[in-house]
RNA sequence: GCCGGGAUGGCGGAAUGGUAGACGCGAUGGUCUCAAAAACCAUUGUCCGCAAGGGCGUGCGGGUUCGAGUCCCGCUCUCGGCACCA
């Protein structure tokens, strides 16, 4: 963009000079260990008094990259920029800060790569790291790289592999409501026979359905597979299979999961996101006699109770086949037998059907099926026969599997009901115009067995739902009929892969296939040299296909002779790996200590970066930046261990991040020509709203950057377009953290336009000399650096850097144009630009003689005295429209305002004859006059 | 369908219920220059008007208020999440 420098201007603010100045003081930094955080303890301790390391401390993370192969675009760095700015300001703001940046490198598209190329995982891996720790040096991060480290280090895999022991070898005490040793439980119970203890573990095999996903050659968790049933990576079709897999028993923690959201400073939308995917609803248990005994449904609106007219129980729910009747009972509905001769005859065929179906088509059609089982259930409240049957809107993954039928009161049961020509019976009164269903509130109707049941009956009738809730639980737990209770639609967490790139689990098995844990002096288990990385693959659709882990194909790794404390004998490896998310899930604490090789990290370190502030806080990372897309997935999982390790009192905090922002994306238009083909965007001329080609007019979309788009711009183009201060102040003015938006490779040039003026109040562009003298400022550039100072030092504070940036453009056009050299206002100006600009900060605070980096710099304080002004602008409304501004002095009375305000000529004029009614003041900006 | 965001100039975006459009980009005009670039200065929501000034204007329709982008009610569009969860 820009030419060589004139040859007059040799120290004109150029991307070079910029670039020089920049790799300069990254080289500095480096040299002084600028910003390393000193820990409380251990070996990251130091008596440096400049760190505060016994103060005010303040803990920053970015949501840790995936490195690719790909290197960056210019919307990867926008979190970590944000977060750069807030260390660099808390840092003169007086804290202690931990800032640094590890890389989460267990993964897929490595692993893909490897089976491409033949080069080990690990290989392509750390080199992708090198490259992308190259490109975010070049930004002049200020982290602590004493702290970073990667998911695949032996020395960080040792603790993963650790805490996977410690979930392992404790159980849920629900009556405590917290995960205690399973030593423990061994002494409660008095037995240690694994196959009663293990059933307790809070990590745990189990043969249940899981998500094969033969595509990808492995399971996935539930969260890993998306809405229509496909893998969120790849999107292959998945299927549910009965697998022998592990399982962490997250659902224990469901309703702290739920609860503790409230004690965190999250977004609203993933906060509603984790609370929809835990899902917890509260409702009863009810039992229903049958001839195939008790069947046990869930409701939520127990208070509907008198409404039940049939029952539905999934198809694959058990006690079908003891409900299946012979035959059909006499002038049965044919609608009700799917036009089969018997029951056991219609069940086998819709079972068969209902199987057939893929999960698309059973989206695509709501439609209601079902068939009668042909036998009777009686509703406890009433003493009714209902008929049960069997339908596929019923799911056994949910609940008990088996719900009681309420027509009148719930939207599918309404619709099976008319399709199936059932009886509705309308137990909840409903507002006049509403027609049934009515799933809203109203007072019960029809709900009374008194005349059954005399003085042991109840009636519901007259009560509002709630009240008609709380009475049918306590009769029917008083007859125990049932109970109330709370659901959640959380599972599980599916914790193996049949990957090569992942955690090796630190277990194996004996001659009787039993778990066994490897002790922690055996830790880290690694990976073996494998002759093929990729797990076997399957046809997409191949639903009967089994998974084959890479590991298993390793005989002589898999076959071990070991000690674990009876003598040397022979055991068998876990050949499944851990699934991606397990270092994420905890490596927070692994910032507070990276170096400890005695404990994941020590207490005195996590209690002093992550421990609560006062009693009952939840404590965590001060500040998390990172995408929504993690709102579900990582931020549950690592919530869930995090809260493990705290009940198993290896920390004090509760919650890994107390306060979490979620960047926007920085979205980029691409062009498409006239076949739909992609074309460079950097070569796209706008014409009068149009876009051309190479001449031709071309179609303009949004969407993400990238190399299929054509539309990607890389740091690397802007640090040498622009230089990187440049680049970082553009993309924090471009708009809210929060906030998507749109790359416009045009507009940075703004950006550093405001760096030149900066740079040309210190420097003189000819000679280089210093320009700055210590001329005393007026009152007018007092008072502009004065608000400045307070306006930036807020915008700071709550993160709105696009806003800090115009009131520093604002002070430096006010100098600009003012010819102001007065050091100190000119040192508070460079100050303040640190965070956001600190490389040429830097080189402006050294050049004006100051010996150290401006890093631990007390950031500038405002004088109150400049902030009020003598004179202000008074604005005097007519019926709230402006007619008229007097200046007045900011301390005028009420009274000589409102009659300088009246006596305004255009405001005189306005009023014209009209009486005045009434004025409302509020001095001294603004009167408003009603007339 | 349910839940949660959002909608302001040509563009990105500012605005404790009190001058809508800060700051930046772009555009137009000017200074400098042989010329250009850069820099600097000025103008820039829209309509009427020579001007003073006035009308209109924050997705749409109502309301509260002396005064509404901001608060309330009802919609539209859009983005994200969930989706037969009893």
């Amino acid at each position: 963009m820009e030419g060589a420098a004139p040859e007059g201007a040799a120290h004109r603010y150029t991307s070079e000079y910029a670039g020089r100045i920049e790799t300069a003081w990254q080289d500095r930094w480096e040299a002084e260990g600028t910003f390393e955080a000193p820990n409380p303890v251990g070996e990251l301790a130091t008596d440096d008094p400049r760190h505060n390391a016994h103060g005010s401390k303040y803990f920053l993370m970015d949501m840790f990259p995936y490195p690719s192969g790909a290197g960056l675009h210019v919307g990867h760095p926008l979190g970590y920029i944000a977060t750069d700015v807030v260390g660099r300001f808390r840092r003169m703001q007086g804290d202690n800060v931990l800032h640094a940046l590890g890389y989460d490198a267990f993964g897929l598209p490595a692993e893909i790569y490897a089976v491409q190329t033949g080069r080990h995982p690990r290989e392509t891996t750390l080199e992708n790291i090198a490259n992308m720790r190259r490109q975010l040096r070049r930004l002049g991060l200020a982290h602590d790289n004493r702290r970073s480290f990667a998911t695949i280090d032996p020395e960080f895999m040792r603790w993963t592999q650790w805490i996977f022991l410690q979930i392992f070898n404790s159980w849920y005490d629900a009556d405590q409501g917290k995960a205690r040793p399973i030593a423990e439980l061994i002494d409660e119970l008095g037995t240690d026979d694994p196959a009663v203890i293990d059933q307790y573990r809070l990590a745990y095999i189990s043969e249940s359905p899981v998500n094969w996903c033969p595509g990808l050659g492995t399971v996935l968790a539930n969260e890993e597979v998306t809405a229509d049933n496909r893998s969120e990576r790849g999107n292959f079709p998945v299927f549910k299979r009965n697998l022998r897999q592990w399982q962490m028993r997250i659902t224990a923690y469901a309703d702290r999961l739920i609860d503790d959201l409230e004690r965190v400073d999250w977004p609203t939308p993933v906060k509603m996101m984790q609370r929809n995917w835990i899902g917890r609803s509260h409702g009863a248990q009810v039992r229903f006699e049958s001839a195939a005994g008790p069947v046990e449904v869930f409701t939520t609106r127990p208070d509907t109770l008198f409404g039940a007219t049939y029952m539905v129980l999934a198809p694959e729910h058990p006690l079908v086949d003891d409900l299946a009747a012979e035959t059909w009972p006499d002038a049965v509905d044919e609608r009700w037998t799917g036009g089969a001769p018997d029951p056991i005859t219609a069940i086998a065929q819709y079972r068969r059907t209902a199987a057939a179906k893929t999960d698309v088509e059973r989206q695509e059609n709501k439609e209601k099926t079902g068939v009668f089982t042909g036998s009777f259930a009686t509703n406890p409240v009433n003493g009714e026969a209902v008929p049960v049957f069997i339908a596929d809107y019923v799911l056994m993954g949910y609940g008990t599997g088996a719900i009681m039928a309420v027509p009148g009161h719930d939207e599918r049961d309404f619709e099976f009901a008319t399709e199936l020509s059932l009886r509705i019976v309308p137990v909840v009164q409903s507002p006049e115009d509403e027609v049934l269903p009515w799933t809203g509130d109203g007072v019960a109707i029809n709900s009374d067995n008194t005349d059954t049941f005399g003085d042991e009956g109840v009636s519901l009738d007259g009560l509002g739902v709630d009240e008609a809730k709380s009475a049918i639980i306590a009769w029917l737990e008083q007859r125990g009929l049932g109970e109330g209770t709370t659901t959640y639609r959380l599972r599980d967490w599916l914790f193996s892969r049949q990957r090569y790139w992942g955690e090796p689990f630190p277990i194996v098995y004996d001659e009787d296939g039993r778990a066994i844990a490897l002790p922690d002096s055996m830790l880290p288990v690694e990976l073996p040299e494998v002759p093929d990385y990729s797990p076997k693959t399957f046809e997409p659709d191949d639903a009967t296909s089994m998974p084959e882990p890479p590991l298993a194909r390793v005989p002589e790794w898999v076959e071990v002779e070991l000690d674990l404390g009876d003598g040397p004998k022979r055991y068998r490896r876990e050949t499944n790996t851990m699934p991606n998310w397990a270092g994420s899930s905890w490596y927070e604490l692994r910032y507070t200590d990276p170096t400890n090789t005695d404990v994941l990290t020590d207490p005195q370190n996590e209690r002093y970066w992550l421990g609560p502030k006062a009693p009952g806080e939840a404590g965590g990372v001060d500040l998390y930046v990172g995408g929504v897309e993690h709102a579900v997935l990582h931020l549950l999982y690592a919530r869930f261990w995090h809260k493990v390790l705290f009940d198993l009192g290896h920390i004090s905090s509760e919650e890994p991040f107390q306060r979490l922002i979620n960047q926007g994306y920085i979205q980029a238009y691409a062009f498409t020509d006239e076949r739909g083909v992609y074309v460079p965007a950097d070569e796209v001329e706008e014409r009068d709203g149009q876009w051309f080609f190479e001449g031709r007019p071309v179609n303009r979309e949004y969407g993400k950057m990238g190399k299929s788009l054509k539309n990607s711009v890389t740091p690397d183009d802007m640090y040498d377009a622009y230089g990187a201060d440049t680049l970082r102040v553009y993309e924090m003015s471009m708009g809210p953290l929060e906030q998507s938006r749109p790359w416009d490779t045009r507009a940075v040039v703004g950006s550093q336009r405001f760096l030149q003026r900066v740079w040309r109040l210190v420097v003189d562009e000819e000679s280089g000399e210093v320009v700055v003298d210590d001329s005393e400022p007026d009152t007018a550039t007092l008072r502009a650096l004065h608000r400045a100072i307070d306006g930036v030092t807020e915008d700071m504070g709550e993160l709105r850097f696009n806003t800090a940036i115009a009131k520093l453009i604002e002070l430096t056009n006010h100098l600009t144009k003012e010819s102001v050299r007065s050091r100190s206002v000119i040192e508070s100006l460079v100050l303040m630009l640190a965070p956001v600009a600190p490389h040429v900060a830097e080189e402006l605070w050294s050049r004006l003689g100051h010996e150290h980096t401006l890093t631990y710099e007390s950031w500038p304080v405002a004088d109150p005295q400049y902030l009020v002004e003598d004179l202000v602008t008074c604005v005097v409304q007519i019926q709230g429209k402006v007619r008229g501004k007097v200046e007045v002095p900011a301390d005028i009375s009420d009274e000589d305002l409102t009659a300088l305000a009246l006596a305004e000529p255009n405001v005189a004029r306005t009023i014209g004859d009209r009486e005045v009614r009434k004025v409302i003041v509020r001095a001294p900006k603004l009167v408003s006059v009603v007339v």
